[in-house]
DNA sequence: ATGGTCGGATGCCGA
């Protein structure tokens, strides 16, 4: 089983990579974020073609996910957004695949520690750590796959002297990540799993992906029923490499 | 045309 999480920025786009991508990689399951596309505009048509079916939770513009799995498994029992938690923006999706529960979650990027969207990141996490709380006590394996927008120690950038307590490595959003995992669930990385490097978001300016000027920002957290199986943890470096690509990478994870 | 580069939507914003 590979569960896979990618950060497409735009799927209109890279409607034609994420294709391309599925037939190479053949991920069973796939979490995606950054969408910028309302439901209505979803591909389903060229997804079902290439083998999956797909659910979403869109918005225009700016954020929204979706959960993918390769037919003939299928997503049940479907959630939109976080139960209870107030938010305009579309950030997470979950849905049931194979008895696993999996979610797709795009963290909030909080432009700057201290600024208004820095605090609305910070509600977002105890928001979505409550939500995880429940639901690790209704599903003992949960998947949870996406764009966390927090690099979880300073061996995760390229450059610690730089990144250290600035946004995306401060002290709040590192323990924030830290409160997840502190419910139940493991990053699925581990040292020893390595072929390409650990980064999986480079910036588009200054050449970020030449130089690999990266992060690991894109995480894929698992509970202790599915961390045991946990074969293999990567980096895919094939899309970044292509013509006008996602300024992420996908995270493939195979039990 | 919009900071550096993208994407999307305008007369820059978010990442």
């Amino acid at each position: 089983m590979k569960l896979a999480t990618w950060n497409v920025n735009s799927l209109k786009v890279r409607l034609p990579h994420l294709l391309g991508w599925l037939r190479d990689a053949e991920p069973d399951v796939v979490a995606l974020q950054e969408l910028k596309m309302q439901d209505e505009a979803f591909p389903h048509e060229a997804i079902e073609a290439a083998g999956y079916t797909a659910v979403c939770n869109g918005q225009k513009t700016y954020n929204g996910v979706a959960l993918l799995a390769k037919k003939p498994l299928v997503l049940q029992d479907v959630v939109r957004d976080i139960p209870g938690f107030e938010d305009a923006q579309k950030r997470v999706i979950a849905a049931t695949v194979d008895g696993i529960r999996v979610v797709s979650v795009y963290v909030v990027n909080g432009q700057a520690v201290g600024s208004e969207k820095f605090d609305y990141k910070l509600r977002f996490l105890a928001a979505l750590n409550d939500y995880l709380h429940e639901e690790l006590a209704t599903h003992e394996q949960l998947a949870v796959m996406g764009d966390y927008n927090v690099a979880p120690t300073p061996e995760d950038t390229h450059d610690p002297l730089q990144w250290e307590d600035g946004i995306l490595c401060s002290p709040a959003e590192r323990a924030a990540l830290q409160g997840l995992c502190d419910l139940g669930l493991t990053d699925a990385y581990t040292k020893p799993f390595l072929p390409d490097g650990r980064f999986t978001w480079w910036d588009y300016r200054m050449a970020g992906f030449a130089r690999n000027l990266g992060l690991r920002i894109d995480h894929i957290l698992l509970s202790a029923a599915l961390l045991d199986w946990v074969r293999e943890w990567k980096v895919d470096l094939n899309p970044r490499r292509l013509e006008r690509p996602s300024d992420h990478a996908p995270v493939i994870v195979t039990l």
